[in-house]
DNA sequence: TAACTAATTGTTAGCGCTAACATCCTGTCC
DNA sequence: GGACAGGATGTTAGCGCTAACAATTAGTTA
């Protein structure tokens, strides 16, 4: 149990800058001349101490450099102030802001974020669901609404709050934040219709491997069948969604005969891709192929030609799963279930 | 303290499908007929059980969907199993690879990784650092080398082992593992010297914010001075180095008399930028200019012209940084106080 | 002035786990 | 068959904090 090492002198109170046993809170106790309590309620209730403590508290904690271990508070009072997320990946930016906002939410409340990234995978997911509940995790974000039965089983037993982000569905394990994809896709459709596009295209991942990717496809087949077209051809990548991965893609999908006259792309990155080997394959963007995006992505606005692309509230997302989660962790106020923050097409140049 | 609400049995047995509380270790053990030591061991030095005994334990382990509880055992223990790391920004894809390279090679260890983005501001670092400590992280990353004096005092009270990546020093706090940002910036100018560019141009953060990109300019000014140039003319973004931020700079930078025949940015999202406005003004790329970008971003490929870039072993450095850490933590060998993962010129069409 | 309130502080016990030591076996040896 | 080694298991105490309650004090009230 490595116990601190024992001390020489009677008192437990130690040496200011003795290196590696970290301060406790009896030793700021012992130095205030109170008890550990009015320490703890110090730290925790300010307004119940009085305010001549509060000075001697404080006093004692800055000179001892006092950080509360917060593994033994999460102990006592079975609150660990961690929440967790899960997202498919930390590589690209619309994730990240996610996190971003997430982060910001939550550490301005005293919470810390754990992360983990799926890699797109179910099996991963699940693991990091035991070992997040195995730490006692306050809350956990998911990312997407399809998840391995056993993830939903463990969640189910525990009661612990859980925001599912990036999508929508009636029946969330508890919280949704996000936007329609198929919304997305069928929006995708229906402006490629005032394009007067006839040959549409698709290139994201394969709707089994990445769920909401599928649904963006499903939604502009769909506009397609109202439009009273052709299915929209496709194209899967399935590493991530990289622009490494796509350019091959890509190729393959502007050698087909007729050529496509639109394509729609799961993310920026895969769209940056395609603008490239439309300039090497001489095809005029948007002239001849129009190139619709996803994610408005930092790079987006500054590609020849700029991007048109549909952005996503990425960063509120975050923030507003990381509201609900505090108003749920702290009692404070409803808990929405469903929130939808939408989406827009921002116009550029590429369609 | 939130104890669990009294059992009505006089055994301390639960339904397996409670909600809410979880599953602890000495209902595993009751239900396995041992005790709760035999159960701990069971779980983390198997090979000192009985085999038989092995089995009856992982048997009801699995029937009850147990969970050890790690912030009892890092308060019991002294070690948490996880370890901090803090990195500029999330919002760029080199950082994420390294957190992706530090995540994997940890977690396969069994330790998890917390996350802050300090918005290259050191305060706010300082501030994580705090908080993380106050989570009695077994360990912690820090990005680049110069740190508030308040971070280096906190770090240096405790024992907890620090990895600085992503530079070099001849003085870490404990671990460097990282590159020369310094030699960086001199073989982009002996890049552009074997290409015969005369004047050259910087678009990076200022110095004083963003330390690891003022090493940068340093090493290129350094080497300008060698080939007998004027030092580069330079223009500073300080918000976070996004491609928005920098289109103004750029535009600036191109409108200078005499223009410059050589840009090096100190990243691809700048270079991306830059890119663009060079189409914008007309400016023939790499003709009338050379173009070298910083970090090997997941678009530099595939945008045209391609980006001349430097890349940098992002997963790399944090799979060496967790190896690094592991091997500190787990008394697994020596742990070298230096390394030097280089970088490398990949030559695309923009240089 | 006794009794009763509210504000402040203290005491006790325990959160779920594991280090260190104690105990109990089984078999082996002389 | 008694002493002994070594493997397997159990017992005890405590990691650093805080919930719940108890105790104390000062300030009211009838």
């Amino acid at each position: 149990m490595s116990r601190r090492t024992a001390t020489s002198g009677p008192s437990v109170l130690q040496d200011e800058a003795k290196r590696g046993a970290p301060v406790r809170l009896v030793e700021v106790a012992q130095l205030a001349g109170v008890s550990t309590m009015t320490v703890s309620r110090a730290l925790r209730r300010p307004e119940q101490v009085a305010s001549a403590t509060l000075r001697a508290v404080q006093r004692a904690i800055t000179q001892l450099g006092y950080l509360p271990d917060s593994a033994a508070s999460a102990l006592a009072t079975g609150r660990s102030h961690i929440v967790a997320a899960i997202v498919p990946t930390l590589m690209n930016s619309v994730y990240a802001s996610t996190v971003h906002g997430l982060a910001s939410g939550l550490r301005r409340n005293g919470y810390e974020l754990m992360i983990g990234d799926s890699s797109y995978d179910r099996a991963t997911e699940s693991a990091l669901v035991r070992s997040f509940l195995g730490r006692r995790v306050d809350a956990i974000v998911l990312t997407g609404v399809e998840h391995d039965p056993a993830t939903r089983a463990l969640l189910a037993r525990r009661e612990v709050p859980v925001v599912e982000i990036w999508d929508l569905t009636p029946k969330p394990i508890d919280m949704v934040v996000g936007f329609s994809n198929a919304a997305a896709g069928r929006e995708a459709g229906a402006f490629f219709t005032t394009l007067g596009r006839q040959r549409w295209a698709f290139l994201g991942a394969s709707p089994e491997r990445e769920a909401r990717s599928g649904k963006r496809l499903r939604g502009l087949s769909e506009a397609a069948r109202t439009a009273g077209l052709a299915p929209p051809v496709t194209a899967f990548v399935d590493d991530g969604m990289s622009a490494a991965a796509g350019h091959a893609a890509v190729l393959e999908l502007l050698s087909l005969h007729p050529r496509p006259d639109a394509l729609f792309c799961a993310n920026d990155a895969l769209a940056t891709a395609a603008l490239r080997a439309a300039a090497d394959l001489g095809i005029a963007v948007p002239d001849a192929l129009a190139i619709l995006g996803f994610g408005d992505f930092d790079v987006a606005a500054h590609t020849s030609p700029a991007l048109t692309t549909i952005r996503i509230p990425g960063w509120q997302i975050g923030a507003s799963a990381a509201q609900a989660l505090l108003a749920r962790l702290d009692n404070a106020g409803p808990t929405p279930s469903h929130v939808d923050l939408g989406f827009e097409i921002v116009r550029r140049e590429s369609a």
